[in-house]
DNA sequence: CGACACATTGAACAGCATCAACCCAGGTGG
DNA sequence: CCACCTGGGTTGATGCTGTTCAATGTGTCG
């Protein structure tokens, strides 16, 4: 092994959340994985299993999604690189969603066993993991609000601003606009959208003034005001140190 | 002190989640807290705010929601008995949503200090808050998935399955029917429709014999019927002994 | 070059929203 | 004890937002 280890990413982003000590730290990197390169739309979980190892996403995007009995996909997160797709699994043994690779992708793949036994046995460790569920909890209410209570229109420049500060927080965009990961037919499905209505809205979207696209490619030509016609307050996302702490409590 | 201690529902809840050692029970029980009474429309929690005390239901219900910019409401969780209201700010401190009491209603303060001092110490306990928090994030998917991909009369069924099924499993209420906690204008905001459509689909689902209605409570001529009809499936809720335990780790 | 996935456009339609009125039961105060 | 008020529930008429179905365009990759 040289160069950065693999699971970097994950250790960097608990440390996030709860400053770890050295030991977590140390014993995060000693665990036992392996890489695997996926195409897009392999499945990495999928409903009613029991999955066997707690994938990372180093590269590529991953969606959680969700169907329903007439055959509707609700996509109910997106993941970008560093997120642990199975934080839930850690805490809940069947799985109640799909995972999907977006495109291709390379996770590492860390048997549950291992990082069960490991991370039960320090509480700092199931501390972070703890904040990192109830981020994505946090994420999944602003969805359900943006779903529920706003516009076609607003509801993808929310999407859009999501993951704009997601990708900058993480690295993997600027300011100049970001790549979006997914096509119409996934907008859509992320923000219960047929992909026709999803393409005019996107059109009208681009007329209007709010976005400027270049094939996949996504800015704002004036991001406050994009913020302020989708509503979004970057709050839910909990980036930045506001959490708590072991030391604070 | 005498008769069940007030934070029995709480232990008991987190114990069928992942069974407690003894001394997690009896600490748990020796928290420092304090019974208050609430009425109908009490906000336990603002969005924006850092909540001083973990406030768990011991009577009454209570709804979780936010606020879109054109004030829009989204009820992103109802609250049963027994349900600890702020799971969440054991985790992250700053809260971005609201809380409020459905109906008069009764919980048990909890000193966040206190709690958080108790909970980083044990291993186990956080582990059951975890748990706890995972569950809410998976009812939070289903919900999305509900409010994105299911008609209107779809939707509501969906509701009451959920409650129903919530509700027996906590001793709340039989087969033979529930009572609705909620007004038809909440219900709407929980299903994102409004209150006009709530009432039409509601009479439309009785005269279709889906359920029946006397007063606020709801029953189910054919139980079979109507989890078919709502595409229900209560492994989302993830009851019974189904989680991860720290001795199968 | 052909195949395929994705994007774009049009026309007709449906589900739900909106606005406005009315009903009913329970509670309050004179 | 009744008159009134208020919160919730019910109903009707109308229209918008997003759906559906279907066709056409466009870029990429074997």
């Amino acid at each position: 092994m040289h160069g950065t280890p693999p699971l970097q990413v994950l250790i960097d982003k608990l440390d996030s959340y709860a400053a770890l000590a050295d030991d977590d730290r140390r014993s995060l990197s000693s665990l036992s994985h392996f890489r695997k390169a996926v195409s897009g739309g392999t499945y990495l979980v999928r409903e009613g299993t029991t999955p066997e190892h707690c994938a990372v996403l180093l590269e590529g995007y991953a969606i959680r999604h969700k169907l329903s009995l007439d055959g509707g996909r609700q996509i109910v997160s997106l993941q970008i690189p560093g997120d642990p797709l199975d934080v839930q699994h850690l805490f809940l043994d069947r799985a109640d969603h799909n995972i999907q690779a977006l495109g291709p992708a390379t996770v590492a793949m860390i048997p549950f066993a291992d990082l069960r036994a490991l991370v039960m046995a320090r509480p700092g460790l199931i501390h972070a993991f703890a904040i990192c569920g109830q981020i994505e909890a946090s994420i999944l209410q602003e969805w359900l609000l943006n779903v529920g209570r706003r516009n076609a229109q607003q509801r993808l420049v929310h999407l859009f601003c999501e993951i704009s500060v997601r990708l900058e927080n993480t690295g993997h965009a600027t300011r100049d606009g970001f790549i979006l990961p997914m096509t119409q037919e996934e907008l859509g499905d992320s923000t219960s959208l047929t992909a026709v209505h999803v393409n005019r809205s996107l059109m009208a979207l681009e007329r209007g003034g709010w976005i400027e696209r270049n094939g996949r490619t996504i800015s704002f030509p004036n991001r406050a005001a994009a913020i302020k016609m989708a509503g979004f307050n970057p709050q839910y996302l909990h980036h930045g140190r506001q959490r708590v702490t072991l030391t604070e409590a």
